[in-house]
DNA sequence: GAGTGGTCTAGACCACTTG
DNA sequence: AAGTGGTCTAGACCACTCC
């Protein structure tokens, strides 16, 4: 099976119209599956390719061996692999190209950003973020409301108004609407964490979201929250965010200083 | 093959326990799939259940019906039945629960949109757009651009700048760099259709970008350029697209009136 | 013509959810 | 216990790319 090849050993018997022409570039690259764990083997090996690609153990470019030899070599079907190789394709990660092979992407294409968190994007940048609550209250929906949640005009929702502060100077004002009885939305909590933290450990899966960014110019009202001056320019996001089962579980409308605070995102573009 | 059950006959020689425990849900659902087309049977099958959600045929949280059963349905194979489905379940038009069932997805998820561009988004919306080419020159990358298109510092890379009109009216600043000999840059096309659709023709398959939207006042130069005051709130766009072998292939640098336009894109998380 | 990925089949066993 | 999706196998033929 896995018997591996002499690489360029002359071969005295035989005289190959062309010397062995180098079928490499995923040349030793330890890989191997566990079968007695629980986590599928495509998954296995789609990481251990991940982390080969990430370490540079396999250089942008590099084409990775026909997916038969793969699966010979692993021990494993052809499906199995193809369903690995898939997985970074999807990723973005490897390229594939009938005739030609799969190959590492060329070039430093960094992981995506999930959904942005604003509180997990100031932790992660070391700015310490602090949040006050501002409301916490219920509310009927609004039009605007309840067509974004898909809830009756006039149906209570839960309102929740935050300051995000960064280094101790405020960052941004957050308004959110979400339909009751979701998960519980404790003040404490909310001050010590973001919301789609607080909702992935109630058990909620995100999905998607569908995000609208805008600017405009801070009323007198706004720029006194954000310590701006009138006129200012701000950031503007109105998002609704769906879980796994295509339920709207949120959603925000929310300012951000312009001076201070910038989205960044990659998109995918869908075949 | 297809031979379609008798659905509710009534079969007077059996006495099944229970009258039929009606399996319906995807009831009589016209599918079939043509074996002489070159169009791959898991994308036909994938079309039709689309376009089935999309007409409301299939309803929002309705069961699909098992796998095993929906291939024998239609003379395929139980993987090729899963490749459709899972292809509708990437879209988030389907969600799949072990030992539940396939089911739509709960709610209006539009179709999500794909990487922006401008051109089409104000034809789409009716407005007639136009465009001025300002400059479409060769100049010399910068320590920012070269960053962003993976070229050498002080390599050549196109520039193009544009102003971008809807009904007559100024909406947008578009700036833009290109590495050199990508594809024919033709001043002519560029102020009839969008960079992205110059792209799609010359064959370069767009796969993703990375975004930076921001948004600040008005410069006067800026002001004077889009008619607005100087000021001004202005949104800002950093965007460095890559082709599906992960090359960069466009950065652009653009500006658009805040008053006239705002972003909107949806998000998926990955898990 | 040789080699690659793209598609497809007909089975199999397992893990999970539900009654 | 029954039914579902999740995973896996060992083959097959085709379309495309490159030499």
């Amino acid at each position: 099976m896995s018997s591996q090849q002499p690489e360029s050993a002359p071969r005295p018997d035989s005289a190959p119209p062309t010397p062995p022409p180098t079928p490499l570039t995923p040349p030793q690259l330890q890989l191997g599956v566990d079968r007695t764990s629980p986590v599928p083997l495509y998954f296995q090996l789609a990481q251990q390719l991940e982390a080969a690609i990430e370490r540079g153990r396999l250089a942008p470019g590099s084409l990775l061996g026909n997916e038969i030899e793969l699966a010979g070599r692993l021990g494993l079907s052809r499906p199995t692999v193809r369903q690995a190789i898939q997985s970074l394709v999807d990723k973005g990660l490897l390229v594939r190209r009938r005739g030609v092979g799969t190959q590492v992407v060329h070039s430093q294409v960094k992981r995506p950003l999930e959904l942005s968190s604003l509180y997990d994007d100031l932790e992660a940048a070391g700015q310490r973020p602090a949040t006050r609550v501002l409301r916490n209250t219920v509310e009927q929906a609004t039009a605007e409301v309840a067509a974004a949640l898909g809830v009756p005009q006039g149906a209570e929702v839960l309102l929740v108004e935050r300051l995000r502060y960064a280094h101790d100077e405020p960052m941004a004002f957050l308004r959110n609407r979400l339909p009751v009885g979701l998960f519980d939305c404790d003040t404490e909590r909310l001050e010590s964490t973001g919301l789609y933290r607080m909702m992935r450990s109630a058990g909620i899966t995100l999905h998607s979201a569908r995000q609208k960014v805008g600017a405009r110019a801070a009323t007198a009202e706004e720029a006194e929250r954000l310590t701006e001056h009138p006129g200012a320019p701000l950031l503007t996001m109105e998002r609704t965010t769906f879980d796994d089962t295509g339920r709207a579980v949120e959603f925000g409308s929310h300012i951000y200083r312009a001076s201070r605070y910038a989205f960044e995102f990659q998109l995918l573009v869908r075949p």
